[in-house]
DNA sequence: ATTAATGCAAACGGTTTGCACTACT
DNA sequence: AGTAGTGCAAACCGTTTGCATTAAT
């Protein structure tokens, strides 16, 4: 049964991008890269964890970080730190981007590449500071809740 | 005894705050003040156990949390997340600023004004999104760490 | 046959909670 | 006296670790 959804880049190399390092793939590999997949830019490690349950039951926690520390090295994600100071996995090429959150309405999205070059060069200008955008929260109130607020 | 050290403000009117409140000043509130006002802007919850020990070696670490949620709702600090994930306090009026966070050197700095304005400003413009600065961290690496990297 | 990877269970660190007791007012 | 606050201990949650076992190569 050879994949039903062939996975999109980088995923699909991903056993090979194992394979050259010695390092083996196994089915709980794969459920992890199916799980980040289909994830659309980050994920916290107790979502994926969820996610991997999703496609089997007996994932185990440390296996599921295990897999991510592996992958990390591999450059196919990369760690951060959310808004609630947990762990944050951010996916793919694209994964570098920093983050707004919504204290209000809960709501996620991508800071997007003006604002991000805006925040990146302001700070390198002013300090000399080298952002590392992937580890960029930005918590405050979306546009939707702000202007709700102020109609209160 | 009254007071060695007179605090500053807000400090020293930490207790009347309180009182108005109907609430109580007890001698490990004042340990948790005395803490406070002896820290640069920012603390984690962790550390400022630690800071309470130095004073009183008896501090337990629920009364700390419980005793920041309270002068968080007198506004005398504000909680958010550091780079690491950790609990992070903002204190005083001044309180109200970002961070800068090195991850090469672990040094860490308040943004400027300047470059605050900018990020704000800029996500505003872009998605109308309305920055709560006392939850930004950012992290990267400082000019020096930066530039000893380019050198290597 | 090797040895990387898993499962399990226990530990960890920071934070939170329940509850009887203490002490501020 | 009345009740806010404390101390303690246990629980919590996400994450990490040690170790014997399993399974990919």
């Amino acid at each position: 049964m050879p994949s039903s959804t062939p996975l999109p880049e980088p995923w699909a190399s991903a056993r090979q991008r194992l394979r050259e390092r010695g390092l083996r793939w196994t089915p709980q590999r794969r459920a992890v890269v199916e799980a980040l997949a289909s994830s659309d830019g980050h994920v916290t490690g107790a979502e994926l964890i969820e996610r991997c349950r999703a496609i089997d039951p007996a994932t185990i926690p440390s296996t599921v970080y295990r897999t991510l520390d592996v992958l990390e090295e591999l450059g196919l994600v990369q760690h951060g730190h959310g808004a609630d100071g947990r762990e944050e996995f951010h996916v793919g090429p694209e994964g570098l981007h920093g983050h707004l959150h919504c204290a209000t309405c809960g709501g996620r999205w991508e800071i997007r590449a003006g604002a991000a070059r805006t925040i990146v060069e302001g700070l390198r200008s002013s300090d000399g500071f080298e952002v590392d955008l992937s580890h960029v929260t930005v918590v405050g109130r979306c546009a939707d809740c702000a202007t709700a607020a102020a109609v209160t």
